[in-house]
DNA sequence: CGCTACATTGACAGCGTTCAAGGTAAGTGG
DNA sequence: CCACTTACCTTGAACGCTGTCAATGTAGCG
């Protein structure tokens, strides 16, 4: 893995440790991180906001600081599938369309970097590096995807929900696996995991009961067994 | 869309309509292209082989010229997923890890170009076009990738053989409403879906039912109802 | 306190899986 | 040419997981 660098002005505050794990930088000199930062502008918004919706046009990029971030995508019919969450250092919007055919909603208040496509897309046909980064990073949306799709075609109801939680306490920053914050609704877990609610509920029970879990509160998680569940989960 | 070179010694004798798709060479010069030829070899193979295994080196890329492919992911528990077919124009191996998560196997005969892996990132270093070509790809893999992901978390068993019905009408070279050739056993179907055998049996028996299909034979099939059959494949 | 949204639980139905048997088609060898 | 093998596919019956519908419980908030 290569040295990261962040320029001043995008540096948050508050560095977070998940942050770092942002390869847009990778390998770029002080100059050319300059440049980027020039074309990157900072916001936030509020839980249940939507930075896009599905169909608008592919204008900007985002790369998220703190906050967990929902991508999903709504068909004629009205079946909503969540197709990833996304946590600190990660990004959404890196497509070459001209439009996104996903929204992406936050869970939580949230902070950003919002980078213009066109003007980082143009920026990548100078910076050899840059371009080679945001490969990496689809390369790595690709991966998650793949992992996911796995999950839905083969596994059953509980082991999915295992899957969910491996993936929140790698990805999640200061999750632990006595201490998992859920921060997406039950309706949230169910379209993220190809089931209904009642189903994820009587899941979680069925985990509960058998003492692989436990959920102190409705928005909390500790994993008991933890060899157990990371089985249930494998890909 | 850009204008499409190919340089004449990956240049197919019989071009295929669909090889055209192929986006690896859009904007790019002839004397790059010469360069790109370089590093490509032409190789076949037999129906049931594999290009490659899961967790193989990934040192190839491939370019589908002809037959259909397959992409499967197993994990440690025997399950399956396939990950998707691929047609002539198709790209295989564009990823960033150093091996291969997923096997490609080949349903026919068939035909490839095979790119040293590191010689064409190395080249794409040199050749921005090369490079955004590469993304490109990626992209439309991921593309794909969600449509399937959608289609897994959201649809019922006959949705699911209507997304592939129309999938392969699409891409598969060839391919019409009253004659669409299944190159895959039924057992790659379920796969692909994430269903057993005989519940592909018994939706195609139900499709055949309602008059939405036809199968003259085990391995052809007609869309008797284009608009009821497209109406459910939607994503 | 009462409203509202979200979550859980129960009963039941249905879809898809599992297990089992039988059918079909292509290839092989007598 | 035909029996035999083999692999693949279809069909049936029973089971069980998940979805659906409905009722109840719970937490947050004005």
């Amino acid at each position: 893995m290569s040295t990261i660098f962040i320029p001043k002005h995008i540096r948050p505050v508050h560095s977070q440790p998940a942050y770092s794990g942002s390869v847009l930088f990778n390998d770029m000199t002080p100059n050319e991180l300059e440049q980027l930062d020039m074309c990157a502008e900072q916001t936030k918004c509020g839980s249940g906001e939507y930075l896009f919706r599905q169909h608008d046009r592919s204008v900007n990029v985002f790369n998220v600081i703190s906050g967990t971030v929902s991508i999903e995508r709504v068909s004629n019919n009205g079946r909503r599938q969540i197709l990833g969450f996304l946590f600190p250092g990660d990004f959404v919007g890196v497509t070459s369309s001209p439009c996104y055919d996903y929204a992406v909603r936050s869970l939580t208040k949230a902070e950003f970097y919002r980078f213009n496509r066109k003007k980082l897309y143009d920026l990548a046909e100078e910076m050899p590096h840059l371009k080679t980064n945001l490969t990496e990073i689809n390369s790595r949306i690709l991966n998650r995807t793949i992992d996911q799709l796995y999950i839905l075609g083969q596994k059953k109801a509980h082991e999915r929900l295992c899957f969910l939680f491996m993936h929140l306490l790698e990805r999640l920053p200061g999750a632990r696996p006595d201490r998992i914050e859920l921060y997406m609704t039950r309706q949230d877990i169910a379209d993220f995991l190809g089931l209904t609610t009642e189903t994820v509920s009587r899941s979680l029970a069925k985990l509960k009961q058998d003492k692989l879990i436990a959920v102190p509160s409705l928005n909390h998680l500790q994993i008991l067994d933890m060899e157990a569940v990371s089985e249930m989960a494998s890909t």
